[in-house]
DNA sequence: TTATTTAGTTACTTTATGTAACCTATATTA
DNA sequence: TAATATAGGTTACATAAAGTAACTAAATAA
């Protein structure tokens, strides 16, 4: 049984951040929006949880997605001001990596 | 193929961050040295998980644990320089899921 | 001896992640 | 027209991680 009291917001951000390649996606936007692909080639992620990833980041209103009807359709992905709101997060996460792990 | 050019400590503090449990359990211990249960019964995580998340980060140097040969034995967790050097990061999750995060 | 307590393990089920092949739509080329 | 290419996305299947519950070990108390 679950007896925990922990703030059910905290654990909802909590989970975001634990869902693998969260994070990376959303690092890698900061740099502006981008296609799949671009995404994919950044930070090494499969295609299958690629489109997982950004339909439930698009589903928590982080991502959003974009189709441009052109010849080939294009389809960007790009942060919305709940996902910019991540980046001093972001940041602050690589900066701790700097001062506290080593490298190998 | 992983193209990725991603800054390997980064990928490595992502990669700790995003492993279920791992925010949690260091909340947990910002209030203090304590012991296996009380953590279980603070965050709701099964033991099973619980002893092998608490070596992973012992294994990191995050956590650290300390036998008292009392009767009965006490085993205790506490954060180290490394692990308490989490904690405006863990706080700055807690921020943002307050600020970002809809009440359910 | 028997029971109790706490930490931790074992065995098993369910869910998440990884990999590769495939589908669709459109455009380009032969 | 037919074959090829490209990008986004899905399907099918294999492996790894997480969840659940029962069990073990060590030490002490009744």
């Amino acid at each position: 049984m679950n007896t925990s009291d922990i703030c059910p917001r905290f654990e909802k951000a909590v989970g975001i951040l634990s869902q693998r390649w969260t994070v990376l996606i959303i690092y890698q936007l900061l740099s502006g929006p981008q296609r799949n692909c671009t995404i994919k080639d950044g930070i090494g992620i499969s295609g299958r949880l690629l489109s997982e990833r950004l339909k439930d980041l698009e589903e928590e209103g982080i991502v959003e997605r974009k189709v441009y009807p052109e010849t080939p359709v294009r389809i960007e992905y790009s942060l919305t001001e709940k996902g910019y709101s991540m980046e001093p997060l972001v940041k602050h996460i690589e900066k701790w990596s700097q001062d506290w792990i080593e490298k190998e």
